[in-house]
DNA sequence: ATTAGCACTCTCTAAAGGAGAGTGCTAACA
DNA sequence: TGTTAGCACTCTCCTTTAGAGAGTGCTAAT
């Protein structure tokens, strides 16, 4: 990326500027606006130069420019310095994630809900999978002769619950002693361990092997293996009716259409989410529908073995700068509440 | 009420046509699409007359007529006709809620996205209430020492869960003791009664009476009191999107902020359901944001005590025939299959 | 009581004109 | 050679204007 200081200093000025404004910028706008001690005329030239080389569009002729996805990207690796959270906002983000509820599914919940309002996009928080987390203890309660309830005790203290329908009725004594059988099989477990155990496994040393209960372990171990599936928690989702960028009917519904689909949404963001943090801007994004938005992911960790990932969803003419020092800060605060 | 029969068919002619056109309509489409036999001048009286009794508007000077509120509630209540659903729409009302689903919130679920899809409004439905299901059982799993899970059962088959905090640490034999107390004392009520039960009715009789117990039977107690709280399912949520009404994106952004506030859809419905189905139009809302809007509720009964309200939510312009066709057929669908 | 005729009102659309912003080019300058 | 001032040109956006279209309300005739 061949540039030099003055081109960096020229595009970062007109990413930064158009972030704020949303119309294109002018030569004459970051000449007076930033200290580049050049002429407007000098500008221009730098500006032709970097649009030739693609990392700017003019949306008509003899308008200011806009960065393209490209200028965005160059913007993002190479030129955005990310700022700081203040105290307050810190504070806020302790306050409003420390475990004082009592499932994951709040805390996810809550978290939605944060970052979209400190950030004024759109948040996606992926529900947690729980492969990582090691199971304590299962519970069986019976709800109708054909109908178990299951509920699974984590290692980090959550839990997940899950209705199995089982083959054939069970009386509540074999339910005891599956319960039993089962804890000692699993307990101490991954869950992506159990994902792997099979029925054949189990059965090895099973002392009763009656074939109904062979169908019945089946579903519970079924249930156990099921991911927590992909439940798809939203916060802010009028926050892009906000971003001039979508003043169009069109543009709105479509990405509100694309919301309203747990199972794309939850798509899209599996494949461009990485380790850390990543930024995913304009036709970058697996699905068309996005091609006009950027996405910061980034993963979270509960504790105990849960992770997962969220995102913000906003234009690509998002601010970066402000959005990744969130994204950073709520995995600081994560990792320092849930953390090892 | 005093509207002469042609008065009620030029009325009927106006609402049925602006509800199809959302435009006004204007006394020569009613005598062109319309037989009433008559002439547009005639028509035009009545349609003076009709608009000096508040049935009708005109949106300015010279132009064609529109409904008021007022006329629509005089049209849903006298005029319109309610036609018969298709076939087929019943065999997929059958189909996507019968019971294969494991708990009531999917049912629910599906509830809200039939009703969208079959309607193209928005669907809401509030999560059912179990005041009316007798617990059958509770079941205590410990999560950590300070954490228990409450899982109850009830009649119906349905489970409620709940985590509880209590106030110090407890050994697993001894949430076995308070499981069994708690089941002797609770199984068989209904939550309401529970709700109705104070701490010092169970101590009456209680055994042991130790300090500790008290404050753990009360955190537990009050899980089980707390209501399952006002879940809101959404379904076809970017469906006002294809009105005409709503083509100003502040109307969007107002109705959909709202329909963002879980708290606020469920006071709004809850205020204006009643026992049946019933209609609440434009400003009869209680809601200012919903002045736009008409609401059609309705009550809906899973079986075993579970009653909760559904609604449609769309313009004032929303096609009550067709909706009022659709929520009743979803009420009697339900009804056969999980009535008594 | 109903209807035909007609002038009038109001909106909506398209066209036209002008202001404003910004560019690219050329020529001068350090 | 890189930088800058000057200037003509382009394109959008806003406002104004004019005309078409739809519908009304009134009056007078049936």
């Amino acid at each position: 990326m061949g540039l030099d200081k003055r081109k960096r200093q020229v595009l970062y000025a007109i990413v930064h500027d158009y972030i704020q404004t949303a119309e294109p910028v002018g030569s004459r706008t970051i000449s007076r606006r930033y200290e580049l001690g050049v002429s407007p005329a000098t500008i221009r030239n730098e500006m032709s130069d970097l649009e030739e080389m693609g990392y700017l569009e003019q949306p008509y002729t003899s308008a200011g420019r806009i960065p393209s996805d490209r200028g965005y990207r160059f913007y993002v690796d190479f030129l955005l310095r990310v700022p700081s959270l203040t105290l307050q906002e810190i504070e806020l983000m302790k306050r409003v994630l420390s475990l004082r509820m009592s499932s994951a599914e709040e805390i996810v919940q809550q978290l939605a809900k944060l970052l979209s309002a400190l950030s004024n996009y759109t948040a996606i928080v992926l529900g947690p999978s729980q492969v990582q987390a090691r199971l304590r203890q299962v519970q069986l309660v019976p709800v109708s002769s054909r109908q178990i309830y299951l509920v699974g005790v984590t290692d980090g203290g959550l839990v997940l619950n899950r209705m199995v329908e089982i083959p054939v009725a069970v009386e509540v004594e074999s339910l005891a002693y599956l319960q039993q059988w089962l804890n000692q099989r699993l307990a101490g477990l991954t869950l992506e361990q159990i994902k792997a155990t099979s029925l054949a496994e189990l059965q090895h040393d099973m002392r009763i092997s009656i074939d109904l209960f062979e169908a019945i372990v089946n579903e519970l171990l079924g249930g156990l293996k099921q991911p927590e599936a992909g439940k798809v928690y939203l916060g802010g989702t009028t926050n892009i009716l906000n971003q001039p960028e979508f003043h169009d009917l069109q543009k709105v519904r479509t990405i509100l259409e694309l919301l309203e689909e747990d199972a794309l949404v939850w798509e899209a963001i599996a494949q461009v989410a990485g380790k850390g943090v990543s930024v995913s801007i304009g036709t970058e994004n697996p699905l068309s529908a996005m091609h006009d938005c950027s996405l910061i992911t980034a993963e979270y960790q509960l504790g105990g073995g849960l992770v997962g990932h969220f995102a913000l969803l906003g234009p690509t003419r998002m601010n970066y700068e402000r959005v990744l020092a969130l994204v950073q800060g709520v995995c600081d605060t994560l990792n320092q509440l849930y953390g090892m």
